[in-house]
RNA sequence: GGCGCAUUCGUCUAGGGGUCUAGGAUACCACCCUUUCAAGGUGGAGACACGGGUUCGAGUCCCGUAUGCGCUACCA
């Protein structure tokens, strides 16, 4: 098996083309098939800079990897369609000798022209009347000669049915009578979608076609392509489309569309290939959370729906969350570093990679995304921390009665043994009930005295991970603020 | 206009004639747990687009309507 995807280069890879190759990738992979990456750049007008590195890199960091593609090479490239034309030219010049195509030297004028009277008209085609395929020979030659522009055109029957059966939209056939005679290589000496890939899909292989579902329509044209040539067609599967929370077509406008965009939210790539897959596809009623692994051993195209899907950011989060919990502490720590380096908090991270270690465990619960860390953890990396009288005095007590408190925790937690969590849970036990202090309140005190934040992990974690010297100096200094 | 595809809780979905007084997840609400925040637990509210058929019986099959989306380019 092979399949591909084929990108076209027109600016930031967007999370629904990234699905539609998840898709391909799973069912590659699954079978153990090959998987290609082919760009197909034949639209000189929409190409964009850099466009093609950025897709490979969102790929990549989804998780995908690939077989052939224009970056790894492979025996049936090149993989980019500008690369190619020669072969393009070469099958276009083999369709007009067999009569299945023809040179049109109509102007794009009497094409717009045509359309405008047709649907005045309210004609039941609409689409390029023909008129060059009459053409003869000597006519052609003598066009050429004038050095007039020209297209390539298929010729469409004008009776009978294209069909095909598709893995996930079942039998879909269409009246040949309604399409027009398409263009295959335009003026200047391009290929058309249609062309290059009923073309490269050929040459490179492909058993399993893969993309999304707007192009169903062009079934036909794509069905006469591979007759004309005489060629074996792939399987096809055309794929749903991802929606926008209104129903529209999910867009830059909506704000986050691109896998980077994830990225920089702090959401893992497995999470966001685990959800991508959920859009459009279920393995059962219950089973949600996979990882790649999992989802390459139960993904089924067969299981795709057929109906478009709302992208649902809160749910992505969701599973993001599951995915940060699921994993190890080594993996948690990996992912974290790499989103700091990434997108680096406001304090200093980068000289102390053993604390990300010590603090994972701590956030590993609490986070939704990667983004979420930071404030949590943002005193074990600082050396001041905030003191402030009013978290640190709790309700129902006094700046007295609270320095009075701390001294009382400084002087068990100096003389411990072991300066471990359970170690000071224990050693904080009696003076609750001798103090006369709410358990709660004096952990509240204790958590603004040593983290100087209102949210933090559990207390007595992160005066572990703080270590006792530092836990005791700020309660010291936080004594002296009283 | 023509052609095509789709239509189950707000959202993602399970469902392929009786087991559906429609299941799960997410979001929301309440309660429990609890040192904050989470996580976890329990419970609640919430859907078969509409109308005709077929059938003893329809969310499931057929037809129509409505709505949405796609194509109808020398864009992909």
């Amino acid at each position: 098996m092979r399949l591909r995807f084929a990108p076209s280069p027109t600016g930031n890879p967007h999370i629904g083309n990234v699905r539609t190759a998840i898709f391909g990738w799973l069912f590659a992979r699954k079978h153990g098939g090959k998987y290609l990456i082919r760009v197909e750049d034949t639209d000189r007008s929409r190409r964009t800079e850099g466009a093609v590195e950025s897709m490979l890199e969102s790929l990549r960091w989804v998780g995908l990897d690939w077989d052939e593609g224009p970056d790894v090479g492979g025996d049936a490239g090149p993989y980019v369609q500008s690369e190619r034309l020669d072969l393009y030219h070469d099958l276009a010049q083999r369709l007009i000798e067999s009569g299945h195509a023809y040179r049109c030297y109509c102007s794009p004028e009497r094409l717009d022209e045509i359309r405008d009277t047709q649907q005045k008209r309210g004609d039941e085609v609409i689409g390029y009347d023909g008129r060059c395929s009459e053409l003869t020979a000597t006519d052609s030659s003598s066009r050429e000669r004038e050095g007039a522009p020209s297209v390539v055109r298929i010729r469409m029957p004008d009776e009978g049915t294209s069909a095909l059966d598709d893995i996930i939209f079942g039998h879909l056939e269409f009246e040949n009578r309604l399409y027009d005679d398409f263009v295959a290589l335009k003026s200047d000496g391009f290929p058309t979608y249609h062309f290059a890939s009923v073309v490269d899909d050929h040459s490179m292989g492909i058993t399993h076609v893969t993309r999304a579902k707007e192009w169903i329509s062009s079934i036909p044209r794509h069905v006469q392509l591979y007759s004309a040539f005489g060629w074996e067609m792939p399987e096809f599967a055309h794929m749903p489309v991802i929606l926008a929370p209104d129903k529209s077509k999910l867009s830059k406008r909506h704000g986050a569309a691109s896998v980077m965009d994830y990225r920089d939210m702090g959401v893992l790539p497995s999470a966001l290939m685990n959800y991508l897959a959920l859009l459009g596809w279920s393995l059962d009623d219950k089973t949600e959370v996979f990882s790649p692994d999992e989802l390459i051993e139960a993904f089924e195209l067969g299981r795709v729906s057929r109906s478009d899907a709302v992208f649902d950011i809160d749910k992505l989060l969701s599973i993001n969350g599951q995915h940060i919990r699921r994993s190890s502490d080594e993996e948690l720590a990996d992912h974290l570093g790499r989103y700091w380096n990434d997108s680096p908090p406001d304090f200093d991270v980068t000289s102390t990679p053993d604390k990300i270690a010590q603090v994972t465990p701590l956030v590993r619960e609490r986070l939704k995304t990667l983004n979420d860390a930071a404030p949590l953890v943002k005193f074990v990396f600082t050396e001041e921390v905030p003191v402030d009288p009013t978290d640190l005095v709790q309700r129902g007590m006094v700046p007295e009665s609270t320095r009075h408190a701390l001294n009382a925790v400084r002087e068990r937690l100096r003389d411990l043994d072991t300066f471990d969590a359970p170690s000071i849970e224990e050693a904080l036990e009696p003076l609750y009930e001798d103090m006369g202090i709410k358990r709660g309140r004096l952990l509240g005190t204790l958590r603004a005295a040593t983290t100087g934040q209102r949210v933090s992990p559990p207390i007595f974690e992160s005066m572990e991970v703080l270590g006792r010297e530092r836990t005791l100096n700020r309660i010291r200094k936080a004594i002296d603020a009283l």
